[in-house]
DNA sequence: TTGACATATAAAGATTTCTTGATATATTGA
DNA sequence: TCAATATATCAAGAAATCTTTATATGTCAA
């Protein structure tokens, strides 16, 4: 997304649409508990399995949301898959935010 | 939601539920133009049904979906109902993404 | 008080998202 | 090659969300 003056902000369809995107993969509980855990470091999906006790493809669905939406990303190993998170779509997100709130401390 | 070390993030259920609430409230196209607009200002509902020709009813979901989240707060004023954001909300969630960020970044 | 206006709420259908269970694909070791 | 394991995908139903239309509430001005 390009780097925005907070003026110009949230006015470009194609930004809106991409934000979008990344807060609806943030959205569900399944998923932040996900990136909880890969707080921890790269991790199979056989150990987010057990550590979230939710079924194996829901699982898989989550997980292909949040790659989808660029948060992470997957290696595979052999036959395990590692998922990691994505530094560089959190520091978008946040600057984003940033630039939304710096907008708001100085209007409101 | 607590201030916490990134090694506890996303652990506690209280704070799992609460971001995704927030997160979901961000992820509507339509809320994200509403935020947007708000950051030009205080804005009446008048203003932003012409800014986003939305239909009333649908914008007053969207505005309360964004209300319930905390995102905005609201005022009336004789007939008119202004919103405007919220900006510590908006710092809950960059300070959040910061973590998550600066926690990846050391993991990954 | 009445009529007009701004906004909110309710109800119903449409759409999207999520979950579950079954099956498919890929990889390894025997 | 075959069986076992790890993960992905698909299909169907369940649940949540969004849109639209109609109606209700609150406020002002006449």
């Amino acid at each position: 997304m390009a780097n925005l003056l907070p003026a110009r902000l949230l006015e470009r369809p194609a930004d809106v649409t991409r934000l979008a995107r990344l807060f609806h993969a943030l959205s569900d509980e399944t998923r932040l508990r996900i990136v909880g855990k890969l707080l921890g470091g790269e991790q199979c999906v056989c150990n987010l399995t057990d550590a979230l006790d939710a079924g194996q493809s829901r699982l898989s669905f989550h997980l292909k949301a949040l790659k989808d939406a660029g948060l992470v990303s997957d290696r595979r190993e052999g036959r395990w898959v590692h998922y990691a998170l994505n530094p560089d779509v959190l520091q978008e997100i946040k600057s984003f935010i940033g630039s939304v709130r710096e907008g708001a401390a100085r209007c409101c």
